[in-house]
DNA sequence: TTCCATACCTTACACCGTCAGGTAGTACAG
DNA sequence: CTGTACTACCTGACGGTGTAAGGTATGGAA
């Protein structure tokens, strides 16, 4: 009885691969600062300094995480128009980030394979439609700023599923006074439109997609004229 | 000599305020990660417990911080057009986050007084203009998102600066053989494109910019039409 | 049988945030 | 002038972190 693990049989082997994805589903539960090493190997029934054989360090593993949330997004599919095409990418995209919360603010870390595949495809669903080197550059920045910030702004909100809204709300009403007095417009914006039942900030994400697509779809126009 | 600070006269009091500035100046000069309450003492001429007399912990500290990078962006002027007035408030805040890089994935944390503030300038600019509710809230998820996402992209770029350019053109270079293997595309734009002598990500910042806030000129016309 | 790479382990170190409690200096009430 | 309370600092310690250094059991190849 030395081992902490369960009585089930010989453990499976570790791999890089299984590690990364046992810290994705650790951070998913926990949040990233509950990732430690040790926490980590403790999950995959081994000894922290065992995991250094499969993975170079921390930062190591963290990359190894974003590529695999990365991994998640579709890629635009050859055969689409491209408006649809980047639309879907879109969505798909802020899904991934809501799922894994914790990887929004990690984009810091080199990119993975599977980072580089999706930027690949991305270039050749535009350039196959006809945009020039520049605008796609300009449009691939403008797609991924938007997304990428939304899905930042949606992680940094109380708690985005529904169990905790009233509890939420309610801490948010309590402050309305002092608020009222030196935000008024902020508090009247919380009270006539944020805070009714219907609200999600969620559903703002659709109208800044269309709105950018519509003008991406001039300028594509304009240039192509 | 039980100091380790120099013998400039007795030093001044620390203050949560002071605190905070010189954490930001820490933050600027060595990421986030060199910022430990024991080197933010000493940088202060304290010991660390000393600290939790101004602060309430470091989260708190990080909150202030934070809040501090918000008070440079500069708030709308209220008797500007609002488009004028949103497009420098986007040129204000993208150099904020740019001067604090560190600062970007952290707005998750809770929102302090100036962050309110530019939040109800922002509003009260937009409403004053005639905007509707639904309208501004709109207007204000897509804009944010679309600066923070810049932002975000742009902290995430090997060194903005200009001495390393070489460097990491050098090394990016070296990778060019495995990417225009796997990835045809993407090593394309790279050579014909990005890694070209004028190019410079921030610039593709204004193209974004104003495509969107044509978009919402004319969504705002369709409104008050 | 010997050798060696693989995949694990133990020990130890420097650093982290912060709890518990102590101590000079000042302010003011009696 | 004394006593007390408060402010602003301090020391020491605890449990946690990432990881460097080096040891050990296993299994296949020579």
């Amino acid at each position: 009885m030395t081992s902490t693990r369960g009585s089930t049989g010989p453990r499976e082997p570790v791999s890089r691969d299984r590690a990364i994805r046992v810290a994705v589903g650790l951070a998913d539960a926990g949040g990233l600062e509950s990732l430690s090493m040790r926490r980590l190997a403790q999950a995959l029934g081994v000894e922290a300094m065992s995991l250094y054989y499969h993975v170079k360090n921390k930062d190591d593993l963290i990359d190894g995480m974003v590529d695999l949330v990365f991994d998640e997004i579709a890629l635009p599919p050859a055969d689409t128009p491209w408006r649809t095409a980047m639309e879907d990418r879109a969505h798909s995209a802020r899904a991934a980030w809501a799922r894994h919360p914790w990887a929004i603010s990690l984009m810091r870390s080199t990119p993975g394979a599977a980072t580089l595949r999706h930027l690949d495809a991305v270039i050749a669903c535009l350039r196959g439609a006809g945009f020039s080197m520049t605008l796609t550059a300009h449009v691939m920045s403008l797609l991924d700023s938007y997304v990428d910030g939304f899905a930042l702004q949606e992680a940094s909100l109380p708690l985005s599923e529904a169990g905790d809204v009233n509890t939420a709300t309610e801490s948010i009403l309590a402050q309305q006074h002092m608020m009222s007095g030196a935000f008024p417009h902020l508090a009247e914006m919380a009270e006539t439109h944020i805070l009714q039942p219907g609200y999600a900030y969620g559903d703002e994400f659709a109208f800044g997609l269309g709105l950018i697509l519509d003008g991406i779809e001039a300028a594509h126009r304009a240039a192509s004229g």
